[in-house]
DNA sequence: CAGGAAAAGTGCGTGCACGCAAATTTGCGC
DNA sequence: GCGCAAATTTGCGTGCACGCACTTTTCCTG
């Protein structure tokens, strides 16, 4: 827990002074980073359930105690080293999409692109994660965490009168992901509650990320536009 | 647990053959219901966080491993005595609507309808879920129990080829509702994650719940008369 | 109505989440 | 540097969630 944290002193970024993160704010960064990775390394090496919460925190070099203070479960560290500052990324990401194209589609490709792009693991960590129930659903909810920067987004482009419409426009979006990558991740059978529906038919061929998360976002297009619309006609 | 729950024999139901529930599920029905409602006059009496999972199961008469068989928290079964049968109901009360008018309509009305109806409590009821923040949220997370319904009978109405867009559009409905429910029940300063949002201003006066479900649900008609008309399409 | 399979209930043991109240560390003005 | 207020870490204690193996109850069939 000694690394190289030194450097402090105003900085000039972009036309408003910067004041850098103090030592407190990089350590408790820092912490967080050295949680996720032991999380994930741990439950790599030795498989997720030979992994305790004592485990984690004794190799971050915390108290077990401090790690329920940076994670609210065991799993959501080991999740949380997969999708670490997708939020962030997902909010630069539509930012950058020119404006003149429809929103739908801005949100949708940049939504496909964050969750395309292998977050320098992948291969190995995919299969983790699908590999126990308590791990697949953890992930699942961190879907909710792209709520707020789409909402802040959509609320942007749909002005003020629109903040009410953009926040069930983002949590819609959320849940179309969700459903997609539980789509895409499906172990197998359809366990999930058929309820009064299931006994027709298999449903979808599981087929690529990008072609879930297109087809799940698709319906939802129409309420962009309309929303868009709107916007234009005051 | 020794209560009237005898008859058993066949009996006809429209035009199909009903076997009744035999002993084994009545007596599972009878044992949520009762865990449900001395969880919540255990909670209404001495204040929900001076009941613990023991004194609701002993009031109940099982065991305390017995109610993590039905309940996967504590406070899912307070809360399950106010949402009890929402589900079904749900289902029934877009059923009944004439197959004329507009999905987005049916549905909204029908949301509306149930949540608006007291469920027989209410007066006190409400206070105590919003007492607490871990009875609040499990309260908002009931409302992923009437997806799988608005599934179905969504689907219903867009026909096979639409059983893909019918998942997405329930979920959204889903996403709207607990958003409006959030609105409503706010204690007060808007604690929630304001990201790079908030510093603006407040947004909703928080007008009456079926102001609010409607003000949510109103962003999604678009998507479900698009879903329909497509419908028509072939 | 006997007998055995299936399902629900139970007891136990383990690890976990989190409130609370010290102890420790960081930020900052003097 | 000094010292104090604020933030963070930590230990402790309590109640909870749940896997597992076992007992009891319900159901069905011959």
């Amino acid at each position: 827990m000694h690394a190289n944290l030194r450097a402090r002193s105003p900085v000039w970024k972009g036309d408003t002074v910067t004041t850098p993160p103090g030592l407190r704010e990089r350590k408790k960064q820092a912490t967080r980073e050295a949680l996720r990775e032991a999380a994930l390394r741990l439950a790599l090496e030795r498989g997720p359930d030979q992994v305790r919460v004592e485990d984690i925190a004794e190799a971050a070099g915390v108290s077990p105690r401090t790690y329920n203070n940076y994670f609210a479960s065991r799993e959501q560290a080991i999740v949380a080293a997969v999708t670490a500052d997708r939020e962030a990324r997902i909010a630069a990401a539509i930012a950058t999409r020119p404006a003149g194209v429809r929103l739908a589609d801005a949100i949708t490709e940049a939504v496909i692109q964050q969750y395309t792009d292998p977050g320098e693991h992948d291969p190995e960590v995919l299969l983790l994660i699908t590999s126990r129930t308590t791990l697949r659903d953890a992930f699942l909810d961190t879907t909710a965490g792209i709520e707020p920067p789409l909402t802040a987004v959509i609320a942007e482009r749909l002005g003020d009168a629109g903040a009410h419409t953009a926040r069930v426009l983002a949590a819609s979006v959320a849940a179309a992901v969700r459903i997609a990558l539980e789509g895409w991740l499906r172990p197998d059978g359809t366990a999930g509650t058929a309820g009064s529906f299931g006994a027709g038919g298999l449903v979808v061929p599981s087929g690529s990320l990008p072609d879930q998360l297109r087809a799940a976002l698709a319906p939802l297009a129409p309420a962009f536009d309309a929303a868009e619309r709107r916007r234009l006609e005051h």
